[in-house]
DNA sequence: AAGGTTATCGCAAGTCCTCGCAATAGTGGA
DNA sequence: TCCACTATTGCGAGGACTTGCGATAACCTT
């Protein structure tokens, strides 16, 4: 455990959830100006796998961390007006089960979000 | 219909399907070195708005394009192997339903595939 | 405590896009 | 057919990462 990767770990504690990498390279450098975002993408990743972080997709290309403690739950996100919506996990299980059942495979439903139309947008 | 954007429909015609972006100009540019890979970039957005092409997200950050007409389908990527899998849309239909009764969200769960651990490299 | 091994870091360059801008091409009306 | 108007293009710059590399730091072993 480096002094980066606690200060990386310290600013996901800091934020609620869905923080972006940049952002937590901003707050880093802003009092630790040495360190290089390339460090913070790292050790996003190495935290990752040591189960400290998770990440998760909306409906853009930038990744959305945050640590693994947090209560997990899927996102509904409208391709219309951008808007997201947190959904619990149990609406999604019974596809995961499904698809272990059907297709052997362990689906991780919360990593991404499901994209569509929300009811304000819906013609 | 623009020279630029006939030669990017072409080229989404000729691949079977889940070309990326990069593939598309790659190829338009061994002919037209002068169109820029913005100009392709651009095109696909235009024609997803028309409606003759769409894409999907794997897991990784590149866009798959491919025509409109080609069937729909779900996909199941795995995080470990990285194999991708393609499901019948029927599948997911259930969970389509229940999101759509539930929070009157139009999922198009074609969109993004879903990641989890494959078969073969579960545990 | 010194030396060797491995992990991690900062930097720079590269990837896959995205966007603003000025120049150009296409289009519809007088 | 000429002109105004809009759509589209190429170019350059920027964004969000990702990767290779050499330097540095951390962690053993003796």
């Amino acid at each position: 455990m480096t002094v980066q990767r606690r200060l990386v770990l310290d600013a996901l504690q800091r934020a609620r959830h869905h923080t972006t990498a940049e952002e937590i390279a901003r707050q880093i450098r802003a009092r630790h100006p040495q360190i290089d975002p390339s460090t913070v993408y790292r050790n996003l990743g190495a935290l990752e796998e040591l189960g400290y972080v998770t990440h998760t997709h909306l409906d853009d290309r930038v990744t959305r961390w945050h640590r693994a403690d947090v209560e997990r739950h899927g996102h509904l996100v409208c391709r219309r007006c951008g808007s997201e919506q947190e959904i619990p996990l149990r609406t999604l299980e019974p596809l995961g089960r499904r698809l272990r059942s059907e297709q052997g495979f362990r689906a991780d439903l919360a990593h991404s979000a499901i994209v569509g139309i929300c009811r304000e947008c819906a013609p």
